[in-house]
DNA sequence: CAGGCATATAACCGGGCAGGCATGTTAAGA
DNA sequence: TCTTAACATGCCTGCCCGGTTATATGCCTG
């Protein structure tokens, strides 16, 4: 779990998740839009691969990226453990809404 | 968004907030249950507080440390704009499912 | 007010990670 | 087959971050 959190600990590789989010895209589609070296790209790929988040597909010379969802959904798993915090949150917001009424 | 995920990027955070999860706690208490250094404790309190993660209280020489929801609040709301991914991976997951039957 | 807890902070050190540059690898096209 | 395109990988470097040790701060008790 840590792992997951550490991956998503750096800037750039949340902006590769935000790009591919909307459709998959190929490396140097990446490079373009990020404005970022190609070398680091393709690390940030492979740290997003190997922790699950990414998934590549081989079209011609083309790598295709695309998100995986199951680190999300175990993203989403640890978070309901903490869920019961924010929803007691919730609830004491609302009651502060309702008195001010 | 990426300063809360790289704060949980590290494994005695994450033990330090499942041990506050259940109750507040002082700190000498999760030097002793985490069998870290107390300066080590502190250090990895003051990130997690300056992250808004956990809020202290003081209590005579102690200082009760507490989770606090907004930070979880704000991940659930990060992990919504993916959350259609992997609802489409659940749904793929469930056809399969009943394919198979 | 002196002394002892509980905790924070400072200064330092070592490992790891992100970035840049150079190069390797694979595939397409002439 | 030679070249070029697209990407991956190795190596190096600088920086940040976590840990330890030592010290400061604040509070309570006698």
């Amino acid at each position: 779990m840590v792992g997951a959190f550490a991956v998503l600990g750096e800037a750039n590789r949340l902006r590769i998740l935000e790009h591919l989010r909307g459709a998959e895209c190929s490396v140097g589609e990446l490079v373009d839009r990020l404005g970022m070296s190609q070398p680091a790209v393709s690390k940030h790929l492979r740290v997003l691969r190997e922790a699950g988040f990414v998934s590549s597909r081989i079209a011609a010379q083309q790598r295709i990226y695309r998100i995986e969802p199951e680190p999300f959904a175990e993203l989403e798993h640890w978070l309901a453990q903490y869920r019961r915090l924010w929803d007691r949150h919730l609830d004491a917001l609302e009651r502060h809404l309702d008195n001010q009424e």
